[in-house]
DNA sequence: CATGTTTGTAAGTATGGCTTACAAAGCGGC
DNA sequence: GCCGCTTTGTAAGCCATACTTACAAACATG
């Protein structure tokens, strides 16, 4: 199906046509319904600003096209003839999301628009594949959950470690030795599905602007084996000079001083904070001061300080309000985010932050699932 | 006139209709011809992708509001019929551009498209004026200038320090004594010419994307009696939460420690960095060692880094390949890039960013000037 | 039950870019 | 020199799209 969002390809100077202008208010449509919830055409046309005339044409296409579908007559509340109430099809209209983020599995996730899951699926990974087993893998995984679903598939969305670029090549993933691998193109050739791929923390952080309560300018720290990380500037992620926006795990915090990185520094945010080296440095904490709370504790002030220190000439630049640490709750919850956010607050404190909110979601497992519907829905419907 | 570019208020979430699309093609001619330099019709029409028709009616209409003009036939190359070239009016039109961001002087000037200088007039403030008066002062300036334009005046373009809403109230100017005081429509109203109000180092960095080298993500740091800064996005400005992005002057350092600042905080990136605290630190380490060179040094070293230690998780989140600090060459031009830059690189270096270019323009007077003409521009004519 | 209100659609209009066609003005080969 | 070829720019008519106007359907209320 021919897509209704923006093209891929978006040149920002590009003429417009009517069949542009029109393009443009059915996602308007799409969107109004998306957030809106069920609504009558009247109703779209008052929200829209387009008339009853036009929203009436244009949501005839979109039934058409099986996108929206009607859901009967409103209760009647008032005078008048009562409203047919039309809607995105939820439940009709699935996507496929996923998480090839996880550590030893690629999880995989047949979800309706809403963001429930109808089906998941766990591959553990096969140990040490070339970079091409690894894609054969995914694409596995993919067609299982696409050959399950019981509506139309809209697209796949895949959340991927790595640097990735728009039109979904991923640059660079070490961990699965891939370089330069055409991951959207294997498939969609594979599936014939339309298919985005996008970084795994960029594609949480678009899950928290979509499902969450994230504000549109947002920092998104994502903590797992590495320390990732995506910006969202009024509601859009920032890609960056070389694809690689976010990507904060080797900056060095402060001096420099600090454990050794993986990557040859010292000091790293990685070094710090990454959920291994955390555990670690906890544990030996707990093993030279058995029974004391106080040496688990200075770790974890510790190691949020240090975020603190990183985020704090972010947090100034952009102006944020908002920032989420995708983690572990148990590890990043307590003390390590009153800490950073105490640390934080300080070294930002003047007349202009007055508020920034620093937050561990209780539950961020499913996060990246949800941005590979995210990332769907917005390269096919608009919707977002 | 009715302005070309979109509005002021862009909802994102806008009908679109066949008016919008129009304007929207017209303002691709302008960015094209802007950019592109003069041209005949069916250059254009190949430039832009619309059909050499659509093109001639567009360019007719534009010609009508005196926006454009033919600049006579280009010298016969090849075979068919020779061009009309047409061009923007480039010295026919002109923008009033003010600098308020001066220590003791507010700084105004006549300018074509081109970025000249046509008239340059520089008004010491009265020595505590009330806010009003210093809005008055503003105006006088505002109004010489427009009176001595010999075309047509666009509009008035504002750089000024403090806090500027989008509709261009500028809420905090500390040092003017303002607050949420209406700039723009006290101009508007005053002077009858469509004007724009924005932060100053906003204006720097807008002026530094349109008539610098800059790329389309970059950061710029402004330095003079305090520090602030502004960061475009895709050729973009970032406004943050608070229309605060930028604002990292008092963003502390590291651990916070070093001098005391006046916001009341220690080791402040402002208290580090600003002309008036590195002169002075500079002379006292040139007093305390007469003659030798090195304390001097150390001076500058320690601010070059204390500034990159706050932009190196900057750079990193946005992955970042241009950072101009807008500064006093004398003083960050040598001994003091060198170090920033050396760190910067350090601290952020991994394989995502293999170039981050730090610079230091040699010249960045006239940069707030030529600012307020790219807010002109891009208000009403939508080129940038 | 008459009246008023709201929804949704039908018919015709206005706008804007497109296609097709052509005149104007140059070059080049014969 | 002249005939074809190329390129520019415009004229005439077409098509898509949102608009205005008008109206039927269905309900509430006095």
């Amino acid at each position: 199906m021919e897509s209704l969002a923006t093209p891929r390809r978006a040149g920002s100077s590009q003429r417009v046509l009517p069949r542009h202008a029109r393009a443009h208010n059915l996602t308007l449509l799409l969107r109004t319904l998306f957030h809106g919830g069920a609504m009558s055409r009247a109703d779209l046309a008052r929200e829209t600003g387009l008339t009853r005339v036009t929203t009436s044409d244009l949501v005839a296409h979109l039934l058409e096209r099986e996108l929206v579908v009607e859901k009967g007559v409103r209760a009647p509340s008032g005078p008048g003839k009562p409203a047919v109430l039309v809607d995105l099809d939820r439940h009709g209209i699935q996507v496929v999301a996923l998480d090839l983020a996880g550590a030893e599995e690629n999880v995989g996730a047949l979800m309706d628009l809403t963001g429930a899951v109808l089906d998941r699926r766990i591959r553990t990974r096969a140990t040490v594949g070339s970079g091409d087993d690894a894609v054969d893998e995914v694409v596995d995984l993919a067609r299982s959950l696409v050959d399950v679903a019981d509506g139309r598939v809209l697209g796949v969305g895949v959340g991927s470690p790595g640097i990735i670029s728009e039109d979904g090549q991923v640059l660079e993933a070490p961990n699965f030795g891939w370089e330069a691998v055409p991951l959207r193109d294997r498939l969609e050739d594979a599936l014939g599905v339309p298919t985005v791929v996008g970084n795994d923390a960029n594609a949480a952080a678009l899950a928290e602007h979509t499902f969450g309560q994230a504000e549109p300018d947002m920092f998104l720290v994502r903590v797992g084996r590495g320390v990732g990380g995506a910006l969202l500037v009024r509601g859009e992620l920032v890609v960056g000079s070389a694809q690689a926006a976010g990507e904060i795990g080797h900056v060095q915090v402060g001096e420099g001083d600090g454990p050794e990185c993986a990557c040859g520094k010292t000091g790293c945010l990685e070094a710090w904070l990454s959920v291994p080296q955390l555990t670690r440095m906890l544990e030996e904490a707990d093993a030279s001061h058995p029974g004391g709370d106080r040496a688990h504790e200075q770790v974890l002030r510790e190691a949020g300080g240090r975020l603190a220190l990183v985020l704090a000439p972010i947090v100034g630049a952009l102006n944020l309000s908002d920032v989420v640490i995708a983690a572990p709750h148990e590890l990043f919850g307590g003390t390590l985010l009153d800490a950073a956010l105490e640390k934080l607050r300080s070294h930002t404190l003047s007349r202009f932050h007055t508020h920034v909110r620093l937050r561990v979601p209780l539950q961020s497992d499913d996060l990246v699932l949800q941005g590979g519907l995210v990332m769907v829905l917005s390269a096919e419907l608009g919707v977002s």
